[in-house]
DNA sequence: ATTGCAATGTTATATTATAATGAAAAATAA
DNA sequence: TTATTTTTCATTATAATATAACATTGCAAT
């Protein structure tokens, strides 16, 4: 099986793993770009790993300005630039929200689930949905650049819920 | 061939045939449901299918008021939200903005090819695509309902022309 | 006529995002 | 080191997108 996998994050996984390896890989993918992972873009990118439902950019920002600080929307809008730019988060377009990225953050062309109960977004990778976009793509006589692909329905554990 | 055709508009095409069939479409699914397609509507509509480029409710509404009308947002949304619901156009989630829904309007699952150049948007239809989108949420435990699929790239004759 | 309902109008405001400018900090060069 | 340049961050204002809340109109059913 070369495409996507279980990873839907269930209620009783152990979030810290995800948020102990993003943050190795955010920061080992920014020493091999000279990238700066400053104190600001650290701690935007640990508020949006606070769990796997996307954050709106006021989210963020209410967030960092939680114990008084005075950040403006800018500030988060710049930042979120940033981890956008080095595949460290991504924008879901559908709710103008962010969502870490849960890939090494090498270009990649991600699928999202997206739970309308729970809010959780899981991130996959399916090469059968890429060639079958490509082929619909060449009828068509089109050249795909940037597919934006958001699915949203319930994950496992929301429907059993009923 | 089940899936996708090639309907890219072509810079030649013949537009006032896909408006005069947009409008054929909507009345015959409006009589058909008994749901009124008003001046407000028709306006809009017509507004619309000015081209195969989505337009911005903002954009909308500058066109309706371009007489020295007083529309004001709500009014907009609102005639949106109706044409939407009975399937007559689309919502391009990744532009905030809306396109005419070129195909019989009933439930449809819809993959659209938006060209960044010419700005127009394909609408095609995949079973392939819809195949292997099911197969990968059924892997990763999730059950579809609302798939936003749009394709950032190039046109034919966008990239003919460098 | 009166009631009920769908459609539209009106005003205000919420939410998301960017422009423009400058100060501070960090990296680089001299 | 000091000077120079670049990157990062701050600040103020505003643009662009969307909705809440409530009023009015028009039309159909009783
Ligand atoms: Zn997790
Ligand atoms: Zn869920
Ligand atoms: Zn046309
Ligand atoms: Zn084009």
């Amino acid at each position: 099986m070369t495409s996507s996998d279980k990873n839907f994050p269930g209620r009783d996984h152990d979030h810290g793993v995800c948020i102990e390896s993003a943050f190795e890989r955010a920061e080992a993918l920014c020493r091999e770009r000279g990238a700066k992972l400053t104190p600001l873009r650290r701690r935007v990118l640990e508020i949006i790993w606070e769990s796997h439902a996307p954050l709106g950019a006021y989210d963020v920002l209410q967030r960092m300005n939680a114990e008084g600080e005075r950040n403006a929307p800018p500030t988060v809008y710049r930042t979120l630039d940033f981890l956008l730019k080095h595949g460290l988060i991504h924008r879901i377009e559908s709710m103008n929200a962010f969502v870490g990225c849960a890939m090494s953050a090498d270009a990649h062309r991600a699928l999202f689930f997206i739970c309308r109960d729970c809010g959780n977004v899981a991130e996959t990778h399916s090469e059968a949905i890429g060639e079958a976009i490509e082929a619909s793509a060449t009828r068509a006589g089109f050249l795909v650049e940037t597919p934006v692909m958001e699915i949203s329905g319930r994950c496992q554990e929301c429907y059993d819920d009923e």
